[in-house]
RNA sequence: GGGAGUUUAGCUCAGCUGGUUCAGAGCAUCUGCCUUACAAGCAGAGGGUCGGCGGUUCGAACCCGUCAACUCCCACCA
């Protein structure tokens, strides 16, 4: 068969993936074998996937390839998240671009419309998901909004009510006013930026019952942000020990423009030092304002609608957009005189993560989950290493200092797309929770006797982690049907791979949950992955246009090239800064092996039944090389240090296998090989695709069937146990490696063109390694001859490779003033090299203090240097 | 404001319990090669006061202190 010139990853992509899933190898069902279960972290039904999704993928496929070639029923469930609030938002723009408001639409009709955007980006996802070359278990795509998962999130619901872990209340939240629903403080992000600070005049009412007038100077100054919230005002709030203030107890000030009468109210937490010293206290719209007026008993009046427009509580500018009202009302604060100042100040506002508008802050009666209860076991679980955090404990702090300071979970959302709350209430606002209607009426009828009751379900979802915090149980089905078969074989899962942004939306809470439920953590092991970010250490995002299209990446270098790069530039734990520039070292990579795979093929057909093989020793070499870099890449993987793990594999095929040993087996031009030779290669080849497998799977498959006729299929081809490595001969390797770079740098700095064969003359007290790889060496430099001397040979280039000497003839006159020189500066940095050794060893305290054998290694170095000087300095006697 | 982390070659990073081949790798750079597997390649080379200062030690990239720069997380000062 011919095979082309490079290696052309789509045909052979496409057709293994083909293959794999007709053969059902990664579908799994339990059986004697230890599972090795992982779970995706379900994407986000919005969209596409990106390159932080890419690297999550990868690494994952990677872990369960390799455990499903180390004999355990590796099992990886695939799925997506129905991701409430932002896909919601995703599909009512998509309606608005339609023409179609939300509002217009009964619940069913928008969820329709949901349900359909849902199997139309989850096909994108899950197509990506199978390009990569993802080992998933497509009979087990799960989503979590299936029916047993619906069910089994109310099911949760209900249980915790009914434990007293949830409640409901009217609590400070955070409001988004265009989604129009609650969010948890996990969904805030904040940002810094520029404001302005206006003080504000509040006049103070006359000592007995007076009334605001023009005229008057008796007003006391605010500081505010936001101006457009002094109708909430219901208290101004100074310190009491503030002596510019005393003289305000028991008096009553004026809201402006509206002209409301507030009290003023004395309270230690307001700072002297900032501002004025005196805050307008708006319980409704501030945190701190809502708690200082639960102290002190105020007045709520929430001057805000569910959108961000000014209420009838506000009483001026009502229905008008919270920003234009500010503006107006700056505009007629100043105009009638009521502001004395503005300044610049640097604030910070919070931002709904999911629509990207300012939050308010708002008083709304929503749902909770008590979290002092479930953190407890959560924390003791990773803090008792149950679960291994990885890379190292850099989260462990931030973990723990979390889970110790954990406020309530805002879990009720004013959506549709999500698990419906199992509430119902009747008119009068009593309401009883439970899994169905029946139930409910039933439940009711029990606590408050009135059978007939007209019942209505609450009509808000929950929370899409609410949701996402059951997915390893759930996708066994192991909270709707506890205790069963699968659930029992596959949860705990092995590993979970994550990025670091969702610790506390997700892995706490996973966390929490499983020990709930199950009394058992969720994982064994959590991998963190950093975020990723272009090659300028910028975040990816599509208003940068700095976020690459993945089935595009795929389509330019190869699955493998993409899997490869990723990898290769990921150091476990730290943010990757991608850069095309290593798909493109993947690419080359692929088509490295392509090319050894052609030439290990032409061999293939000069096979010579009579040769006695002649390279013993290489073949003895690269055995052990091989078995010395398996080890170290297992042990670098089970500590989950993939990128380093990969670069030991790179080198193990490039270097070794390609530079090194191929060039030594290599037969002359037309000649023909061993059979032993061939052979042993073709084992060596096959293995290596082995052990790179996990991380480049299309590549290692193509090339493991091209190699040889095969009736398995490399993907579930099982791992050899490893074998130690021969040391001495890893040594001898080592040294012949080293012999020929330096004869080699030798002939290019005396100019001896690669052409001209050249006579080498060895002189050692180490013959026996010498006769071992004289023939590769004489290969290696184009030496014509290689003799033994026991001294210096005349008119010959001379070198020091340890304790051995080489000389160079050459028939080519040699110009040995630039070896002169190379020898001259050897030797004079030999000569510092040995003052500094003296030094070391005339030191008393060292040679006292010192291990044994480091004073000994200090002798040997200095006495190799001496040696080495010698030599050389009978160089350059010679050269003379 | 509190906490965590990082700082090693032009770039991205390894470097374990202080002492071997401890100053490394990949990429990039430079030089020479279209050598019949591969120019998406081959052969070779150069490049670092290990952020600064101080300390512990016979000995420090590594331990301690301190300063600086950067990153992330948390936090209600209007």
């Amino acid at each position: 068969m011919e095979l082309s010139k490079n290696y052309t990853p789509s045909e052979i992509e496409e057709k293994w993936n083909r293959h794999w899933q007709e053969m059902k190898y990664f579908n799994s069902i339990p059986d004697e074998r230890t599972a090795f279960t992982v779970v995706i972290p379900p994407p986000n039904v919005t969209g596409v996937l990106h390159m932080g999704h890419t690297l999550n993928e990868t690494v994952q496929d990677i872990l369960v390839r390799k455990a499903r070639m180390s004999g355990f029923n590796a099992c990886w469930v695939p799925g997506s998240d129905h991701a409430s609030i932002a896909t919601e938002a995703r599909v009512v723009n998509m309606l608005k671009e339609k023409g179609i408001d939300k509002s217009s639409l009964t619940r069913e009709r928008f969820l329709q419309y949901a349900f359909e955007w849902k199997e139309k980006y989850g096909g994108i996802i899950y197509k990506q998901i199978e390009r990569l070359g993802c080992s998933v278990d497509w009979n087990r795509v799960a989503f979590t909004m299936d029916d047993h998962y619906y069910k089994a999130v109310i099911s949760v619901f209900v249980d915790l009510y009914h434990k007293g872990l949830i409640y409901r209340g009217a609590r400070m939240i955070h409001w988004d006013p265009v989604a129009k629903t609650a969010l948890s403080d996990e969904e805030v992000d904040y940002k810094d930026l520029q404001g302005k600070l206006y003080y504000l005049k509040y006049y103070l009412e006359e000592s007995e019952m007076g009334s605001p007038s023009p005229g008057n100077q008796n007003y006391i100054t605010i500081a505010t942000q936001r101006p457009e919230t002094i109708m909430g005002d219901t208290a101004i709030c100074v310190n009491p020990n503030d002596e510019r203030y005393q003289h305000l107890k028991g008096r009553y000030a004026f809201v402006p423009l509206i002209n409301r009468r507030i009290p003023i109210i004395f309270d230690e937490y307001v700072s002297t030092e900032f501002g004025t010293g005196a805050l307008k206290v708006t319980p409704a719209h501030d945190l701190n304002d809502y708690n200082l007026g639960l102290k002190h008993n105020l007045e709520i009046v929430d001057t805000l609608n569910d959108d961000g427009t000014l209420s009838e509580a506000a009483q001026i500018y009502v229905g008008v957009d919270r920003f234009l009202a500010r503006k107006k009302i700056i505009f007629e604060l100043q105009e009638k005189n009521y502001i004395s100042k503005e300044e610049e100040y640097a604030t910070r506002l919070g931002y709904s993560q999911r629509t990207g508008v300012v939050v308010e802050p708002r008083i709304s009666t929503q749902w909770f989950l008590k979290m002092k209860e479930m953190a407890a076991p959560a924390l003791e679980a990773v803090v008792s290493g149950q679960i291994k955090i990885h890379p190292a404990e850099k989260f462990l702090a931030t973990y723990r200092y979390w889970m110790e300071n954990l406020k309530d979970w805002c879990i009720s959302r004013q959506l549709w797309w999500g698990q419906q709350i199992p509430a119902w209430y009747d008119a009068s606002g009593r309401f009883v929770v439970a899994e169905d209607e029946q139930k409910a009426k039933q439940l009711f009828n029990e606590q408050f006797s009135e059978p007939d009751a007209a019942l209505t379900r609450d009509a808000d979802v929950l929370d899409t982690w609410f949701s996402s915090w059951l997915w390893p149980m759930e996708v066994f089905n192991g909270v709707s049907n506890p205790g069963n078969k699968e659930a029992e074989y596959y949860y705990p899962t092995s590993v979970l791979v994550t990025g670091q942004d969702i610790i506390f939306f997700w892995v706490a809470r996973m966390i929490m949950a499983g020990m709930e439920y199950n009394k058992q953590v969720p994982f064994r092991h959590v991998y963190f992955t950093g975020m990723v970010r272009d090659k300028l250490g910028r975040k990816m995002s599509k208003s940068l246009g700095n976020s690459p299209d993945l089935l595009e990446l795929i389509d330019r270098y190869g699955a493998d090239a993409v899997r490869f790069g990723i990898m290769i530039s990921s150091p476990a734990g730290n943010d990757l800064l991608f850069d095309e520039n290593s798909l493109e070292q993947g690419r080359n990579f692929n088509n490295k092996i392509w090319n050894a795979l052609k030439l290990v093929k032409m061999w293939g057909d000069r096979v010579d039944n009579n040769l006695v093989t002649a390279d013993e020793f290489a073949l003895n070499w690269f055995d052990n090389r091989l078995n010395q870099a398996k080890v170290e890449v297992d042990v670098l993987m089970d500590q989950f240090r993939l990128s380093e793990a990969l670069k030991i594999i790179y080198s193990l095929i490039w270097d070794d296998f390609c530079s090194w040993y191929l060039e030594w087996v290599k037969p002359g031009s037309e000649q023909p090989v061993s059979v032993t030779m061939y052979l042993k290669t073709v084992q060596f080849f096959t293995k290596l695709m082995q052990v790179l497998h996990p991380f480049m799977p299309f590549i290692t498959e193509e090339v493991y069937h091209l190699l040889e006729e095969r009736g398995d299929d490399l993907c579930i081809k099982q791992f050899d146990g490893n074998r130690s490595s021969d040391q001495a001969i890893l040594e001898k390797g080592a040294l012949l490696k080293e012999v020929v770079t330096t004869i080699r740098d030798t002939r290019i700095k005396n100019q001896i063109k690669p052409k001209v064969a050249i006579d080498l003359y060895v002189e050692t007290d180490n013959k026996e390694t010498f006769y071992l790889i004289e023939s590769i060496l004489a290969k290696q430099v184009n030496a014509q001859s290689i003799l033994f001397v026991e001294a210096a040979v005349e008119n010959t280039l001379s070198i020091v490779v340890g304790t051995d000497k080489f000389y160079i003839g050459s028939e080519m006159p040699v110009n040995t003033a630039n070896h002169k020189e190379d020898l001259e500066k050897e030797l004079g940095y030999l000569e510092g090299f040995i003052l500094s050794v003296d030094k070391k060893l005339g030191n008393e305290r060292f040679v006292q203090n010192a291990k044994a054998e480091v004073v000994e290694l200090e002798r040997k170095k200095k006495a190799d240097a001496e040696m080495k000087m010698k030599v050389i300095r009978e160089s350059l006697e010679h050269l003379n």
